[in-house]
DNA sequence: AGCGTAACCGAACGATCGGTCGGGACAAGG
DNA sequence: CCTTGTCCCGACCGATCGTTCGGTTACGCT
């Protein structure tokens, strides 16, 4: 392996390039033509990279399970008290999803209209399901308030971490990725009043 | 007008089929023959009714945006302290979300790819920022925590609200659209926690 | 310098896209 | 019975879809 790099397209890189372009225009709504501008190279060149339109929605979406799965594996996800192993699973998925912005974009907007969109679609309730065990765990501790059923509340919470990928631009400073966590946690957890 | 009805289409019957294939298969991913499947009519007949596909995604978000905007004009959205007009502004917003789902669905997925796509996009953060408006003067009030910033919480109050589309199936008994907004609100202004 | 191959291109493939057109079936009103 | 208008159809349009193919360029290696 060379230390220089020639200036030329790897198969990340122009995934790069067409997850930006699906999550402007969605996946559909994107032509093999829309990426060849984008990349400055010809649409049959892009075949030269990687297999087909298909796969690179594979490789992204992967890309973003393989960051939410991981959050499960780290250690304050594992021990502790189902509640605070909760605060910390949803600061991590806000981290990860600013992290990880366009890959996760794309995931939480896959309609399950090929093969690979559903399987996407089927690992990402996967995901949810963990969370959501998680979430009646701290419940059952008489952590978590029981007047609002356990899925509704989970979907609720999800529904406020997930928007993030609606409008979290990282090139506006202020409010990086942990920062918008600490938000959400504190929303989601003591609610907006002051009066509580 | 005749009482009774001939057995055919009419452009707001065709509409209800329209949006529900475009809900699960994408508005670029749905194709004219896709909805003469879904309606049991070819797909020149569509014509007869409607001027084209984007006609029909127009007629959607209109529906949607009347239904939102609508909620602005409401005397309790328009009178009273302010952090209690955001309360039953989230309460009917979520109200609207579940009895107009499909169109509101639609309009929340909009890409822009198209001038009624960016029409709608327009309209519907014209609705976000008088909502912001409302949340900045609860703000003010000190009726609402100060320690999130208020662009933020208001996105973040959004999501929660919006992520109802994703979920919500009116033929699930046990959860009516009042009850969801109840939960809604409880969760949003009072957090998740018991201990607060 | 010469070779192998990674990187790229233009042209074209069959399929499908949104939309048009001329005409037929059929019920209502006279 | 005949006209009128609604409702619907199959056939077709040019354009664009994702993909393939044969061939060219240019770099890395010896």
């Amino acid at each position: 392996m060379s230390a220089v790099k020639r200036d030329t397209y790897t198969p990340q890189s122009l995934l790069a390039v067409a997850v930006q372009v699906f999550n402007e225009r969605g996946y559909d709504g994107t032509s093999m033509e829309h990426l060849s501008k984008a990349a400055g190279i010809s649409k049959s060149s892009i075949y030269h990279h990687v297999a087909s339109k298909e796969d690179l929605l594979r490789r992204a979406v992967s890309r973003a399970l393989d960051g939410l799965f991981g959050i499960l594996d780290e250690e304050h996800a594992r021990v502790g008290r189902a509640v605070e192993r909760l605060e910390y699973v949803t600061r991590r998925m806000v981290e990860v999803l600013t992290a990880e912005l366009p890959y996760v974009t794309l995931l939480l907007r896959v309609r399950g209209n090929t093969d690979t969109e559903q399987w996407a679609m089927e690992r990402r309730r996967e995901f949810d399901h963990q969370v959501a065990e998680l979430f009646e765990a701290a419940v059952a501790d008489g952590d978590l308030r029981a007047d609002v059923e356990g899925r509704l509340a989970t979907r609720l919470l999800f529904g406020m971490i997930n928007s993030v990928v609606e409008w979290y631009r990282p090139e506006v400073r202020g409010a990086d990725g942990p920062a918008v966590a600490d938000a959400v946690v504190q929303l989601a957890f003591h609610g907006l009043r002051t009066d509580t």
